[in-house]
DNA sequence: TAATATAGTTAGCCTTCCCTAACTTTGCAA
DNA sequence: TTGCAAAGTTAGGGAAGGCTAACTATATTA
């Protein structure tokens, strides 16, 4: 079971984006980690200090920085959990990419657990119907063309 | 149309409180916003001088507080989103009253204007998918309770 | 190996939003 | 009309999160 490490949003992006980055090329620079975030690099230093404090991250100055195992099972969670919301954005909502991905980290913070445990839920909801016959992202791209937009 | 005041979720918060206790009592005092944002009424005082500086509120130190002709429009355009988004929290996804408050004051914000055009669309069409004969929100309940939850 | 470029850090500052404590204003009641 | 309670404001401060500029460490290259 993840643990409630208190994260901000801020906080998870950061995590996020050293496990992505772990993944992709193995380790995670601070300069990297500063742009795939859009922050400065000094943000990223912050940030590592905090990390390195609640044990997600095992940081020392001038080196990698690479998770915790705590660190690496929060960041899997978080990741899953935006992987779930971004698509369903892209292919439900019909949204692009990149704002997908922002949404998805803010979502979780802002909206609160419970509403994202129904929405992941829905999500998962939506694709079971996809395979029964009712496509609802299909329908929903119909209507969008149908109806003119008025929102 | 409604211009962007660039207008943080917390100052749509004062905004959104203002109307509706405009609307209930046709007046707004600090007090009453404070309690009904949960905030203390130093707040609602800083708040006030920027809803004023933005040419929102009609703020006179130890007056009620009303909306200009602007405040008003911004206001009701937020309260219509949070309207809408709160009964699909609600009436779909199925979550208690104050969680659905709550995360539809921050959505918009956090989710940003592409996600949300595109989810009040979206819910726009679960509701008219409701009236012909396919229930969204019914179909998801029965699917929630059939379904283990794992998430 | 010395010089320079790149990466990382630190210091100091800003913004937003909130808080408490203390003060001022207003309004009601004796 | 005075006098107190309630409402409102101001002053001062804190937590998050970000930024720039300047400094330090590391790495590359001539």
């Amino acid at each position: 079971m993840a643990k409630n490490y208190n994260l901000s949003a801020s906080l998870e992006d950061y995590l996020e984006a050293i496990l992505n980055l772990s993944s992709e090329s193995s380790f995670a620079r601070s300069k990297d980690i500063a742009k795939s975030l859009g922050v400065s690099r000094s943000s990223v230093t912050g940030a590592m200090h905090v990390l390195k404090e609640k044990g997600l991250a095992n940081y020392k100055p001038y080196d990698y920085v690479t998770l915790t195992e705590s660190g690496r099972s929060a960041a899997a969670e978080i990741a899953r959990k935006h992987k779930i919301l971004k698509s369903f954005f892209i292919d439900v909502l019909g949204v692009e990419g990149d704002v997908a991905q922002k949404a998805a980290c803010k979502a979780e913070h802002e909206l609160g657990p419970e509403i994202i445990t129904k929405l992941l839920r829905f999500i998962e909801f939506v694709t079971q119907s996809s395979k029964n016959g009712f496509d609802l992202a299909d329908e929903f791209q119909k209507f969008c063309k149908s109806s003119k937009q008025h929102v």
